[in-house]
DNA sequence: CTGAAAGCGCTAACAT
DNA sequence: ATGTTAGCGCTTTCAG
């Protein structure tokens, strides 16, 4: 790389005088700026940003941890992180936690140190149900901004980007309710996480309100991936008057489908099925799933424009937890 | 954070003395290393990077480049990449392109400041229809390493992983003659890329040397996204007669499924079908999608250690070219 | 055994 | 208008 000192000896004048010059600082006269920056381009002088990070002390870099890139969802947020962080000049680190906790923590301190001027985190399933809280606790005591998504929690206080999973399983469930289902099931594999939970509340809340609505929530939950299919055969085996399906998750509704056309239901005339997704699984489907669209790349742009806000502002303002928007898009699972 | 500075004056000693205190050097006193120790402990004092960064001129991240993450053989891949340099001690810095020439360009550009060590690329599909090399050549003349992986171009000397794009097609083409198919024909959406074209060649070789097959190659190639599953049903309507398909990307070899089995064509009866891919679609498929399978996590690995390993030697070793194994997994959709 | 000093590349206050 | 100096946090050579 060449450097400031470089320039300065072939041009004979000093350091500082070529940071000023490339600064178009007035001090320098218009006949030295032109001579330094001429010999600059010649050069492809590009100012090493190692050390400017150490004499301004920010990185122009924040880190992104994620559970799990695999998952389609956290992939689309990523995506809109890295465009927005782009867009306003900043760098992103990526680190997956691969939903364990000890990874999570690793992440946080390796990054901690100096690295980064603040994080975007979505916590592993392992945090989220052990509801540890101390390592971000301590990254934010050391005056690094961190703006969490998706997966949150109450305990930790910091800018947050959330859907409201709550109000979109309870819009969901009602529109199945006028649709006039009479048993509807709920698809889960996610039931440990907040936003696991949030969702089925809102499944329960609706039913609870509905006063035609006269049989009992079901709701099953998938252990792991492996299983989704024959714990889905084991429902229609085992309820087979199900003319309602909510997926509060972004696989399982999918296998619903195809599970029930298999067995010869008609969808969405004696079934519907809402997932919650994910548009790329669509062309896999048919008819098309109707899903409770989740706004990933919102999320994420979102997530950084309030990480910058916070890095500006430090603690001058309050904290902010950002609602994003859902929709409930019928296609054709759905009456 | 605590700096070398801050020990040192609480301690009465001086900065070097605790940097080499901290480096457990001989030339210190147990006594002295011991009490350094401790109170460093206590602060929690970690060095500082950007400043470890500036003195070595190293980094310890590199840059990761790819054309689009959504993808899930890139999340794939990048997922490999983040465990292994993880592994290794380094951090790594996302990049999306998303398949365009001055993203990719910007990029290099951006990171080439001294951000980081070294670099992974996939290239853009628009760098890749269009040759473009300049921008990889630069960033190379710079003495940072460059390793590509998966869409790679001859253009360059320098580090790559790949498949055997050509041997895989070649040999999954055979399968299906050794089937006595009839009428195979090759669906694409990935014709502009090098790995494309080098399975499509694949396809044509192994069709071409066969004595039995009469047919004449039949290439679909399927423009956007949104044109898969128009282009498989007018496929299906016109070459009714059909008997093999092989599909070189990761989606079309699902909706290739979905339709026939729709149309009451018997798989893998009348009809294999064999994907490039991915098995995260397989709880989407019934019967399970025979697919060829690209070690994704395994082509991360293999691209860090060889960037890493070109770190350590620079110039010293020749270039290497490393072409990960496929395997044709059969599933349900071949007989 | 400990400390002073230089230097990585850059900026900026302070001379000249 | 240009140069000198100090300092960001750290390592390392050289003195003491």
């Amino acid at each position: 790389m060449v450097t400031l000192k470089q320039l300065a000896q072939k041009l004979n004048v000093s350091v500082s005088t070529v940071s000023k010059a490339l600064h178009e600082s007035d001090e320098i006269s218009k006949d030295t700026i032109e001579r330094v920056k001429a010999l600059a381009q010649e050069l492809n002088y590009q100012p090493n940003k190692v050390a400017l990070s150490l004499k301004s002390n920010k990185t122009k870099t924040f880190g992104v941890i994620i559970p799990n890139i695999l998952n389609h969802f956290f992939a689309k947020v990523l995506y809109g992180i890295e465009e927005e962080a782009t867009k306003k000049g900043y760098d992103i680190i990526i680190c997956i936690s691969n939903e364990s906790y000890s990874k999570e923590l690793q992440s946080l301190e390796v990054l901690g140190n100096g690295s980064v001027d603040g994080f975007i985190i979505s916590i592993a399933e392992e945090t989220q149900i052990n509801n540890q809280t101390q390592h971000i606790e301590s990254v934010l005591q050391q005056d690094l901004p961190v703006v969490m998504f998706d997966r949150v929690t109450d305990e930790i206080n910091c800018d947050k980007v959330i859907i409201d999973d709550f109000g979109a399983a309870y819009e969901a469930t009602n529109f199945l309710l006028k649709e006039g289902r009479k048993q509807i099931v709920l698809l889960s594999n996610i039931e440990e996480l907040s936003v696991g939970k949030l969702r089925v509340n809102g499944y329960l809340k609706a039913l609870e309100e509905s006063s035609d609505y006269k049989n009992k929530p079901i709701l099953i939950h998938i252990g792991n991936n492996d299983q989704i299919e024959e714990c889905i055969e084991a429902l229609y085996t085992q309820y087979p008057k199900v003319d309602g399906i909510l997926s509060i998750d972004n696989t399982t509704g999918v296998v619903a489908l195809h599970k029930a056309l298999k067995k010869g239901i008609e969808v969405p005339n004696n079934l519907s099925i809402i997932g919650f997704s994910d548009e790329n699984v669509l062309p896999f489907t048919e008819p098309k799933l109707s899903t409770i669209s989740q706004p990933a790349i919102d999320i994420g742009k979102a997530s950084v424009d309030l990480l910058l806000e916070r890095i500006k502002m430090k603690s001058q303002t309050d904290i902010k937890v950002k609602t994003i928007k859902t929709n409930l898009v019928l296609r054709g699972t759905t009456k």
